[in-house]
Order: structure tokens, then sequence, then C-alpha cells
DNA sequence: TTGTACGCGTTATCAA
DNA sequence: TTGATAACGCGTACAA
């Protein structure tokens, strides 16, 4: 019977085992002090009876620990971050530990909210899954957080460019655009537009200079007319597509800043008469299972977001557990994803 | 300076204010109870200069309130899904609750475990986004915890149908599969396949059950040889696709179990040198964002997943907020996209 | 108007 | 081998 009539204390089974509740905490936590071996049935027995289950809350409060792990993400129904967050989810599940979801849509104050949020709530870790956000209010302020942060023991790992003194992995942006530029100059393409991704992301502006990069390696110069604002979405594909339809006529390929992007300007872009790789090339940088299916299944660069988030829960788990930092474990290996959206020039 | 040399707790406020802890939570929790507006000075004072925030863990401690809602989904990177948790997000979020994910792929020890831990995390509300699961030791196991949840005084919300005594939100599947498998029949179909979802979801045999009605009024007589079976998603509609050629010669139309499903068959039939809609016609249920950009695009029946996500939000406040339960503003709105992937046959 | 003391459910320290 | 008791950080009845 317990005392309390809605939830099941350790009082409760102490009083139905007959034992004080140090004793049930000692084998609730299998402690390493003796408890006779029929004592230790007769609690079991009462825990079985009681569905007994330690409150957490509690547990954290004296361990210092809530078990919550922050995600931040730009856009859960963007399966670049989806994936990810289900390896992380995958991994820190094993564990016991909660993952704390927080959609931003890359509004700097929702996302500093969150931030605020999670530290109330004393996550023991939180993850970026999105990059920095590049605003001088965001990055002042989320600078004071972080190191209030890190003072209350919270671990923090980012996900792309984080210019702050936190474990940063790095995703290879940079690497991707310049790869996938590069590979269309394999193919014999020289007049490269560009569809960017929104200005207020830090990862923009790295695949962006990868880009650059690639161009400037090869002895090209850099167009600014070739460059078209998007903003990471499907949407804002579509609208760079009409953009793009005035200039068709130099350019003969393009990058874009991410798959949806590239997905929203292929679309638009055959709504219009135009086909793809026939009339014009189309890269993205992503790999998300929907690039397969496209029409033309889209060439591009694989990000392994899905093993990336298993790699970070790992790392995760391995600091909240053990106290080890992984350093070299996080490789990411991105790869050339070669399909049908590209039309060799040679 | 802090007590405690990393954590500020109230001790650190009160101590710097020169007051009692008690002082200093009632100007925190703007209690009723006066407090001189020098000394309310002095606390916010103490409290901006050392970045205090109360420990959530703490006040959920003795408040019995932990501010935790988990959300378990099926499939987090399947748009059905995170559309929903996005609408719930924004609006717990307004409200300071943390939204506590748990991705179980339909897996029944995963989603039992997950109520599990819930449990024992005090979440004071839980939202079933994804329908039951037909297993008899998964039913048997969570009648168990459901009772337990509720004596705790844990609300549940279940969308799709669960056969328990919780608050279910009837998202109509079942209208939705009859409405479009009549909107078929009248573009002149009248043999029309359909393709399942995994058996182990309740979802699949309440939309199942749609098609088959529809079958009845309309007098038509249902064969077991138009049934092929899916898994909601894109590759399981593929897989449908290939059963689907062999029978392709008598079928005119083809109602899926979801729009992942439909978007994977038509695909597959694409590549197989099958037209639609001039060679077969293919509808889907859902309206998830992809359908719209599809080749072509999907007609198929709107479940207005962001804006129900947001419903259940609003749902999950008033009750934890002012314990009240919303039954009424509930009420899920199915519409009839009619896009381009129906030949009319008249 | 302010402060003391207790309790929330748990674990750790110490004594028995 | 067992059990009081303090403590975690906070809110609140009660006292002053």
């Amino acid at each position: 019977m317990a005392i309390n009539n809605n939830k099941i204390s350790i009082k409760d089974v102490a009083k139905l085992a007959g034992v004080s509740i140090t004793t049930v905490s000692r084998v609730i936590n299998n402690s390493k002090h003796p408890v006779s071996s029929k004592t230790r049935v007769e609690v079991q027995k009462a825990i079985k009876e009681l569905n007994f289950q330690p409150n957490r809350l509690a547990q954290g409060l004296i361990n210092n620990k809530s078990s919550i792990i922050g995600v931040i993400v730009h856009d859960i129904s963007d399966t670049y971050f989806s994936e990810m967050v289900k390896g992380i989810e995958e991994v820190t599940f094993e564990n016991d530990y909660i993952i704390n979801i927080y959609n931003t849509d890359r509004d700097i104050h929702k996302e500093l909210q969150a931030v605020n949020m999670l530290k109330a709530n004393q996550a023991e870790a939180i993850v970026f899954t999105g990059g920095h956000l590049i605003d001088d209010f965001y990055d002042q302020q989320i600078r004071g957080y972080i190191k209030q942060l890190k003072q209350q023991g919270c671990y923090i790992i980012s996900v792309n460019p984080y210019p702050y003194d936190i474990r940063d992995i790095d995703i290879g942006n940079k690497l991707a655009t310049r790869t996938i530029t590069e590979y269309l100059f394999n193919k014999g393409h020289e007049n490269i537009a560009y569809v960017t991704g929104p200005a207020i992301s830090h990862t923009t502006w790295e695949r962006f200079s990868g880009y650059k990069d690639a161009l400037k390696n090869k002895g090209l110069i850099f167009r600014e007319e070739y460059v078209i604002s998007g903003d990471f979405t499907f949407e804002g594909g579509r609208k760079a597509a009409l953009e793009l339809l005035n200039r068709i006529s130099d350019i003969t390929a393009v990058v874009t800043a991410n798959d949806a992007t590239a997905l929203g300007l292929m679309w638009e872009l055959k709504h219009n008469g135009v086909n793809i790789p026939e009339d014009v090339s189309v890269v993205g940088i992503g790999n998300i299972p929907e690039t397969k299916y496209a029409y033309p299944p889209l060439t591009t660069i694989a990000l392994p977001l899905f093993e990336l988030g298993k790699k970070i829960g790992n790392c995760l788990m391995s600091k909240l557990l053990n106290n080890k930092v992984i350093l070299e474990d996080i490789d990411v290996k991105i790869g050339l994803i070669e399909r049908k959206s590209v039309k060799n020039l040679l």
C-alpha cells in the first residue's frame, strides 16, 4: 500500500519490505555495500509488487545529473537534421539519457532561449546540430551562455562551424563544395553558378568558400552574377531556379548549398521546360534519402548524417559516462555520389 | 562569489543580496507574499549579477512537476511525424516545457522501454504520435504502464487509434482512405489495388478498412489479389510496385496507405516504364510536403500534421497549466488534394 | 515585511 | 549487515 496515494516512492518499498530506505537504495543501485541475500530478495519482491522506479528527478538532484541532452536543430522536417537526431537518439537511449529537442528555424531568439532553458534544466550536454548563426547580438549572448554552461559542467558539441571554445565537429563543408565543384570541372564544366544558403548561417559561408576555392585553384575567375541566394529549403531552390532562368544561356552547371535547394531548383527548372542534365547540370550537398529518387537522381556529396549522429552519441556517452573525451573518433568521411544530374561535356 | 564553485544556487543569491533564501524565492516566483521594493531590487540585482536561474530539477521535485513531455514517434525522418513534432514543440516551448523524443521504428520493445523511461522521469504528459501497435505482449505491458502513468498524474494523448482509456485523437484514417477511394470511383475507376502499411500498426488496418468500406458501399467486390503489402516507407512502395507490375493489366488505380508508399511506388513504376497517370493512377494519404513536387504531383488526402501538432500542444498546455481538458478543440479536418496522379476515365 | 524550519525523493556518510 | 541522518536546491507554512 502506498503511503502517498498516487506516487510510489522508496519509502513505500521500504515499508513493504520491512527495511530502511537506505537498504532499498542499496539494492536499487547495486551498491557495493553488503546486503544479505535474504533482504535483497525481499526488497526486490516489494519493488516488483509496487512497480517501483526511482524518481529520476530526485536522483538527478542529489547526483547532480539531469540525464538531459539538449539537441538544437534548425529544422526537424529537413532530413538532414532528423537523420542526425535519429542517430543521436539511438545511442543515448541505450544509456537512459533524455533527448530534448528544440526546433529553432534559425531564429536567434529562439535559439538563445532554448539554450537558456537547457541551462535552467541542468542539461548535461548540448548538441548544436546546425552550426553557428551570424549575428552580433546572438554571438555575444551565446558566448555568455556557453561560459556559464561549461561552468555548470555541461558538455557542448557542435556540428558544422561553431567558432567558440567547444568541441566542434568539422563535417567538411568546405571540402564538400570544393569536391563537387572540381567534379564538375572534370566533366568539362567551367561556367558554374552557385545557390547559397541563408546569410545568417555560418554553414552557408563555409560551403560557399569551398566553391570559390575550387574556382581559384582552377584559375577561373569568380563571378558575382553567378551567385543566387537560397535558404536551404526546397522553396528557396524553386525561387533560385526562376532567377537562374535568365542566365541559363551562359551557365552549364549549378552547385547548390544543400540537397533541398537542389531538389527545388530541379523541380522548378523542369516545370519551366529546362531539362536536367541536358540543358543544365545540378549538384547538391548532403545525400539525403530523397536525392536518390529525384528526377533525375541527384549527383551529390554524401554526408553520413545518421552515422554522424551515432558518433556524436558515442562521443557524448563517453564523456558523460566515463568523463573521457573522444577526439579522434569523429571523422566524417564525405563521399561523392555520382548519379544522373550531371552531363559530361567532354 | 559562489558558495559552490561551479553552480549558482539560490543560496548564493541570498548571500549576495543579504537576505534569506525565502525572500529570494519570493521574488523569483512573483509570490503574493509582500516583499519591499527595496529588497526586491536588491535581489534582482544579485540574480542578474550571478546569472542565477532556479534549478528546475529541484523545483520539479518539490512541485511535483518535471516539465517533461514525452513524444513517441515511429520514424522522425518521416515528415508525417516531424511536422507534428514541430507543431507540438512550437507551443510547448512557449510554456517552458521540455519535449523528450523517442524514435521507436515501431519496435515494441523500444516503445515499451521509452514509456518506462518516461515514467521514471516523471513525465507530465506523453503523446503517442504513431498509433497503436498490434501485439499481445505489447498490449498487456502498455496497459500496465498506462495505468501506472495515470496514477502518477501523467496525461496521455494518442493520435490515430489507441484502444486504451486515454485521450485519443481520431485523425480520420478510415475516412481518408474511403474518401480517396470514392474520388477514384468518381473518376471512373473500379479496379483499384491497395498497398497496405506494416501489419503491426493499427493505423494500417484502419486505413485499409476505409478502402474496403468504399468498395462495399459502391457494391464492388473486394479482391484479395488486389492487396499488396507495404510498410509505410518509400522503399516499401518500391517493392510494392514490383509486385504490381504483373497485375497492371487489370488495375486502373492504386490507393496507398500513406504518401511515402505512393512516392516509392510511383518512382519504381516510372523506372519500369509505366506512366502515371496514363497507365495507372496513384493516390496517397497525408499530403506531406514532398508530394507536391513529385512527378507527377500526387493526388492525396491532406492530414494537417503541423496544425494537429499545435492543437495537441494547446491541448497539453491547457491540461497541464490549467487542468482543463479540451475535447472539442481537436477536430482534424482532412481534405482532398487534387493534383496530377489520377487519370479521368470518364 | 522578513526569516526559520521542514519536506520533496533520493544517495552518501557515518554509526551501530 | 543494517539504519539514522544530512544533503542536493528549492517552495511554503508558520513564526517573528
